[in-house]
RNA sequence: GCGCCAGUAGCUCAGCCGGAUAGAGCAACGGCCUUCUAAGCCGUGGGUCGGGGGUUCAAGUCCCUCCUGGCGCGCCA
């Protein structure tokens, strides 16, 4: 329970009641109570809370909204005293608008206090188990921008739900079965054979990058030659076995300096061995969801809201990579977990509703199956679009990102614009000003207030036990408009989980940062009287310990000093 | 043609279940370093929220329609 919410309850249990005796005294009528909000107003002039309940009843009641109000406050407090409440008014259309007393904030940073490095978590979640898959970038290639931006909001969105009291579990799913790998085991083939001199033709549609050949050479210094006289078939298996452990290996080791680890390696290859995926197309079959045509075996999706149906396996009986997800998402319910998060880019949008229609037709929940579709992310340089390609020297890799502007800037750069708005990454910009990204701003709100509570531990000053503070010292505007964003911090960490939004938690940070920059400017926190800087130390420990959260939740480091 | 996303200050973007006078950063201009980090603070200017219609006590937010940009609509993944 967190300040602020438990306060939200409060004030609704007394509106609640107000309103049934007014109706009880007759003065106002209504059926039932509509579901009323108690948000916190933008403008501080409208006080701490703000209802609208009289503006929602206007209608029932069948009287104007500040009529209403009236009669509701008729009856508010009359029977009890209220424990933060100032005072209570009617403004505007019908708005009901508390006051709280002075010491309903400051006692909120005591509570904070209280809970520590713990401060801004909660059980929102209820422990649900959820698995957040990000990222599953075909295990032949690097990974590139779209995937740094997807691997940042996944991460970020996992940490932010675990935050906010989900179960999560962080999976990649690798899709190494299928037609691309075995283009991928012929063109590893024929560069095996070319290293020994036989000229053998590449694969039209082959991998035609030079890291293929690096591969093959690696292989050829470790094992030799041991495979020219194998069987063709056998040839590739291994040349591909080998080629996929290192490009694993090389994706999970930029992801690691990226700060992401999954908890799950999810293999695709396995849905076959195990034959889950003909199990699906067998269990649809059954349930006479298919139709055969043209040799090819299709789901009826048209039967489950989508245009027409598709294909589940080829005329050449291979099952198709929609046959292979099915099962894979049939899986991960199996496993458990009753929501299912995906972060995909825009460009696979159109497998969404066939998913989820088969999903449907088996029998699971297709609601609980999220997808958060990414725009693209257009590169941009010299002030023009260009496209990706290794050839034309514009395909910018995940670990040159890293190398050019390093991992906190490029963290909180893709995690502060939300999933669905196209970005524009300008390289030349990153490259050049990367000291204008607002992550500096954040982190040096974290460094600075180090510096303070350094100097005073220098000076033998160390945080008073929080319970003989007198918070209530805390009493200038800088302070008050600090410490009250600062108490809504559980309450955007669970806000941004429910709403899958993880950069919600980067608008959030650079607000409170501001905040704390204007502190600084207007209040002295060392040399002050005793109790004050009591108090002001500890609304700095506060502040830099969420800030502090915030970033650990972004997947970007909070520095001592700068 | 159909579908998804976007259109908010000069630029890049926030804007939570519809709430009161639409915000931030950058850019521009003017101030503030002999006291805790100037990677900072304070102040000023800047808006028909793409256009039009509708629902509502209340619309940037919901509905309809049109315009513009991006991405999809494969027995590819």
């Amino acid at each position: 329970m967190n300040w602020l919410e438990e306060t939200r309850r409060e004030l609704r249990l007394d509106l609640t009641q107000a309103a049934e005796r007014a109706r009880a005294a007759g003065e106002i009528s209504f059926e039932t109570l509509p579901d009323f909000v108690i948000e916190r107003p933008r403008e501080k002039a409208h006080g701490d809370f703000a209802a609208n309940l009289a503006m929602l009843l206007a209608r029932q009641a069948k009287m104007p909204p500040r009529k209403i109000a009236e009669a509701i406050l008729a009856h508010l407090y009359k029977e009890e005293t209220p424990k933060f409440v100032e005072n209570v008014e009617i403004a505007g259309a019908g708005f009901i608008n508390f006051r709280m007393q002075a010491h309903w904030l400051t006692d909120g940073l005591a509570d904070a206090a209280a809970q520590g490095k713990h401060f801004g978590e909660s059980d929102a979640g209820g422990g649900q188990k959820v698995n957040v898959e990000f990222v599953s970038a075909n295990p032949t290639g690097e990974l590139h921008l779209g995937n740094a931006r997807g691997a940042a909001i996944g991460d970020s969105l996992a940490n932010i739900m675990q935050a906010a009291g989900y179960s999560v579990t962080r999976e990649y799913y690798i899709n190494d079965a299928g037609k691309q790998i075995e283009n991928f085991g012929l063109s590893l083939e024929a560069r095996y054979l070319q290293q020994f001199g036989q000229d053998v033709p590449f694969p039209e549609d082959g991998y035609h990058g030079e890291d293929i050949i690096a591969t093959v050479k690696e292989y050829i210094a470790a094992e030799g030659d041991k495979l020219l006289a194998a069987p063709a078939a056998e040839r590739q298996q291994e040349l591909t076995r080998y080629a996929l452990a290192k490009k694993i290996g090389a994706i999970k080791e930029a992801l690691a300096h990226y700060g992401v680890e999954y908890d799950v390696w999810f293999s695709e290859q396995t849905l076959h061995d195990a034959d889950e995926v003909m199990g699906a197309v067998q269990q649809l079959k059954a349930d006479g969801n298919v139709l055969e045509q043209d040799g090819a075996l299709w789901f009826a999706a048209d039967k489950f809201g989508c245009e027409k149906p598709e294909v589940l396996v080829r005329a050449n009986g291979i099952p198709t990579y929609y046959a292979a997800d099915i099962a894979y998402h049939k899986n991960k319910f199996q496993r458990g977990f009753t929501r299912l998060i995906n972060i995909w880019g825009a460009d696979h949008h159109g497998h969404v509703a066939r998913l989820k229609a088969a999903l449907a037709a088996l029998g699971y929940p297709a609601e609980e199956l999220e997808i958060i579709l990414m725009q693209l992310v257009r590169l941009f340089s010299g002030g023009e679009i260009m496209r990706m390609s290794k050839r034309a020297g514009t395909y910018v890799t995940l670990e040159e990102l890293l190398d050019e502007v390093g991992k906190d800037a490029a963290r909180f750069f893709f995690v502060m614009r939300s999933a669905d708005s196209q970005m524009d990454f300008d390289l030349d910009l990153a490259k050049s000003q990367s000291m204008d990204n607002p992550v500096y701003y954040v982190q040096y709100a974290h460094a600075r207030i180090n510096s303070i509570i350094n100097q005073a531990a220098e000076q033998g000053i160390s945080l008073a036990d929080a319970a003989d503070v007198n918070f209530g010292l805390l009493t200038e505007e800088a302070e008050r408009d600090l410490l009250r964003r600062l108490l809504e911090l559980p309450d955007e960490i669970a806000q941004a989980a429910a709403q899958e939004a993880p950069h919600r938690i980067a608008a959030y940070v650079m607000e409170l940062s501001a905040l704390f920059h204007s502190f600084y400017g207007a209040c002295r926190v060392l040399g002050v009287d005793a109790d004050l800087q009591a108090a002001r130390l500890w609304l700095c420990r506060v502040t830099a310990d969420a800030v502090a959260k915030c970033l650990s939740l972004l997947g970007v480091s909070a520095p001592q000093k700068m």
